[in-house]
DNA sequence: GAATACACTTAACCTAGATTAAGAAATAAA
DNA sequence: TTTATTTCTTAATCTAGGTTAAGTGTATTC
């Protein structure tokens, strides 16, 4: 539990008082691995913040093709955004991907606290701006970047996602089918 | 200088005395067409509101190949988020597309805003919440759809824009080369 | 521990969109 | 009004990455 009070810390300093108002404001819980969360046209009542394992969301396109827009590891929040935010039927789906242990806060309960802890405003406006920058850098990225460099900069920056991710999330998250990212694999080790 | 007023008031509001505050927080400042805001490498030091014209913001890639990130019209935010939010040098170009007048917000007189009115906090915490529900919108349109789709969202979503837009910052925002667009309008035509 | 499903690889072929190039239209500049 | 500059179009050619298909691990299930 103390995984989010610490990650909290980070950005702003909150008395005793609050952090139990914190605690209060959210709720544990435990999934199996391959358990989804949510789905597509459901409306996303938590956003997740992950203490163990490892989810991730994604969408599945007309042709049924999956295309995963978010992982999320330890000290890491995942949510249907425009659907948490909205309260309105999203098109994400959100997985573990194994064993995991998350800390759920209702959208009420974030509302609520906002207005209990003004900090926990500062704090979540801080993590949507870093969201908003990592995002924006990921939409250049695939427009200017070839699925090579892609990959690269990828496992560069997460090492330790790699290892344990399956291969076809990571071409998935990168924008390239499994076969394709196969195939540069192979080519990436001749050199 | 109202139109600034105008939307923070769809968001939270504001006693006259805040709204003062706000407004001598910021600068007014109006531009010729085709002038430069901002370099690859500059630091961000302000974030404009446009309240007459347009502006875009844009990267360069490796090969010269430029990149739209975003437009903004009338009561719309541009800045380049990773550099204004850090102060370091980022990759964006600012530009405006034709004569413009603009509000202009400093980081600091911003951070300064946040304590001496709050509720301006919530108000770009949501601003910030709408814009990374549309950037992860877009990048999963550009992972899942076409080309032909996104130019179709984009009519769709911004018809006002099209009019005013060179046809090839159009096709640089959906992501084709402008010679791509151009063949699939003519097409479109024949349908 | 066989059976089933799923993840990964390889290879042949295909296509959306890029590149190159050259001309036509439109803007701006002089 | 002519000249330059930029935008847009068209067309031929090319390529990064997709699709289809078949085969090989490797978990998971019963």
């Amino acid at each position: 539990m103390n995984l989010l009070l610490d990650t909290i810390a980070r950005y702003v300093t909150l008395t005793p008082e609050e952090q139990e108002r914190v605690v209060s404001a959210t709720e544990f819980q435990s999934y199996k691995a391959k358990r989804i969360l949510l789905k597509e046209g459901e409306i996303c009542l938590h956003s997740y913040f992950v203490i163990k394992g490892i989810l991730r969301s994604y969408t599945i396109d007309e042709n049924g093709a999956e295309h995963v827009v978010s992982f999320a590891s330890p000290g890491w929040w995942i949510a249907d955004m425009y659907s948490y935010l909205s309260q309105r039927p999203g098109q994400l789906y959100i997985e573990t991907n194994e064993d995991s242990e998350v800390i759920m806060l209702s959208k009420e309960n974030q509302e609520r606290l906002y207005d209990e802890v003004p900090k926990m405003e500062r704090f979540f406006r801080i993590l949507i701006e870093n969201s908003l920058v990592a995002n924006q850098q990921r939409l250049i990225d695939n427009l200017s970047f070839t699925a090579e460099a892609r990959y690269d900069k990828f496992t560069k920056k997460h090492p330790d996602l790699i290892h344990c991710l399956p291969q076809k999330q990571i071409a998935s998250y990168i924008g390239v089918t499994p076969e394709f990212f196969s195939k540069m694999k192979a080519r990436l080790l001749k050199k």
